[in-house]
DNA sequence: GACGTTATGTTTACACTGTATATATTCTTT
DNA sequence: AAAGAATATATACAGTGTAAACATAACGTC
């Protein structure tokens, strides 16, 4: 016999990953304060003590999506990856991810669901951040040598990956000719294609 | 005095502006079918009649979205423009008009809340689609010659700037040494830097 | 012109949502 | 042990999308 108590215990935590895995069952339509209480077991009130409002849930359910994001964007990586490995690596787990969990993706990159200055989110970005940070240095036509030359290398590798992600998933990729048309594909002076 | 006519006569038009001024005014949560109805003089389930659905009505607004994106792109382009000039125009134009509009240009690419292979977006798609596609060719690091160069080039150029836009819209560009940063600061090799 | 059909809006109703307020229970700290 | 903070509940309310039945107007056909 389960005996329930009046304090969950771990509320925080399981709210966010009841989102978790309503937005893998149902979609962004499916996810709300209290379709996560239900699934948790608890009154709809309840998230407001450790969330505020439905913002800061779905801001803490974003901010686990970029730790995952950042798994799989290492995933497989050797420790004596070279540096085109972990490139490799770092592109195509970013559109992987947004593939696999298209409705998460979507909430991580939503202006008007989250809160994009909340604290909570500032580690597990800063982290995919610094990933395509390291992936993204030495590219080839990084040449021209600018001041801020890996700076702006960083955020062409981030834009370029992150856009054709979107694209995809928005369906605008879907013409005839650009079906099978992979991240890699392209890059043609990324280092894959020569 | 106004004579209430029974029949609004071009309600699925005002319906789609009504969304567009709310947009502006109190962003994707101000936007609702019945603040729509409301904004037109309508009962709130006339919208039904015309767009099926709220995501029908969301669409519609969307494909006026992308109508104006094409506008955006094309900005003070003269008949003489070179090929440079209407890329530049076009990746100007592209931010621009996402910094302009952030909440039509999120709805413009959620999945969630629109029907990405309604035939109603097929032709404002399209045509930014081709706008694109003439602004990227003859681009430098192009000619590796691949067979289906073009293609790739439109689809790295379309994945670039919307990703720079959308990540500049999320707030993700806003750490130190990143907030002034342009379009085409990030573009060295597409001819604006060299 | 009259009439049946279709298109367009309205009214009513319902389940669902986020949020605010007041209340209950438990934990923590002194 | 008592006081106070943290956590969860109960209740209430305005707002949402959608469905069904009904009302009004436009349109085409005889």
């Amino acid at each position: 016999m389960i005996d329930k108590k009046y304090h969950h215990g771990n509320l925080k935590e399981a709210l966010v990953e009841a989102g978790l895995e309503i937005l893998e069952e149902s979609g962004l339509s499916g996810l709300s304060l209290r379709s996560c209480a239900a699934r948790t077991g608890v009154s709809h009130t309840a998230p407001k003590n450790h969330f505020g409002n439905m913002n800061g849930l779905l801001t803490a359910i974003a901010a686990r999506g970029y730790e995952q994001l950042a798994d799989w964007m290492q995933r497989g990586l050797h420790d004596d990856a070279s540096r085109r490995d972990k490139r490799k690596a770092a592109f195509e787990g970013y559109v992987g991810f947004a593939m696999a969990h298209p409705f998460l993706f979507e909430l991580m990159f939503s202006g008007s669901r989250t809160r994009s200055d909340d604290p909570v989110l500032k580690g597990p970005v800063s982290a995919c951040f610094a990933i395509l940070r390291e992936a993204s240095l030495d590219l080839d036509w990084d040449k021209a040598g600018a001041p801020d030359a890996d700076l702006r290398a960083q955020i062409m590798s981030w834009s370029l990956v992150h856009g054709f992600a979107q694209l995809k998933l928005a369906g605008k990729l879907d013409k005839d000719g650009l079906k099978g048309l992979d991240v890699l594909d392209v890059m043609p002076e990324f280092g894959f294609r020569a």
